[in-house]
DNA sequence: TGGCATTTGGTCATAATTTGTCCAAAATTA
DNA sequence: TAATTTTGGACAAATTATGACCAAATGCCA
């Protein structure tokens, strides 16, 4: 059996680690110092959580701050393609941009 | 002969659409109502241009406008990647994200 | 070289967006 | 029903982006 691979959300992520440690967001925010509503709103993907809110509840739920951070991005990506309506190839055009700045960098 | 394929960003792409056209940046800028220093900036990628300056350059030039925004919206998702040092692969879960997405909207 | 036009770079006020809090309403649980 | 948890809206504060102004640099060519 193959693990199980979720497609979910940054958000939808965060409620799921959150639940199965067993805490209320209100636990959870005076804990990291937010208002249980931020926190509310980040799991239903309302907001967007700073990199310092990232770091904070991997440190507290003892998950990688990487993935977290990963996840949040292909998010942002994803959401923008979904607001401009733009056509999925756009990411095949994103991904050679990146090869060629990198190379316009280094020289 | 394949047509020629640049991976260029916006900037280079706009520079180079004024360029064929034999206009100066005081030309065009003056014509679309902004800065010429703006306008160079957006050129060298050091500003960003809003919806409707993208649009205008469209016009001006008489391009595809959504070529354009393709052109920028591909180039935002590249730097974002550059900026934040993310691997790659996030675009094939951004990808996935949005096929989710979809579906959590449509039901 | 000199003079003119073009492009670049820095600074700044303003505008636009985002963040996080407060608090009340709704939902959940016991 | 009472207590707790979660949601939703409104708002001030903070952050970020925009676009203009202007001076310095660069390029061009007589």
């Amino acid at each position: 059996m193959p693990t199980v691979k979720k497609f979910s959300t940054f958000g939808e992520h965060l409620r799921y680690i959150r639940e199965i440690s067993g805490r209320t967001l209100r636990d959870v925010s005076s804990n990291i110092g937010v208002d249980p509503s931020l926190l509310a709103k980040i799991e239903r993907n309302e907001r967007q959580p700073t990199k310092q809110l990232i770091k904070q509840v991997a440190v507290f739920f003892e998950v990688s701050e990487k993935e977290l951070q990963n996840e949040f991005l292909s998010d942002q990506i994803a959401y923008k393609i979904l607001e401009e309506e733009a056509d999925l190839n756009i990411l095949k055009v994103a991904e050679k941009k990146v090869s060629y700045l990198k190379n316009l960098r280094n020289g």
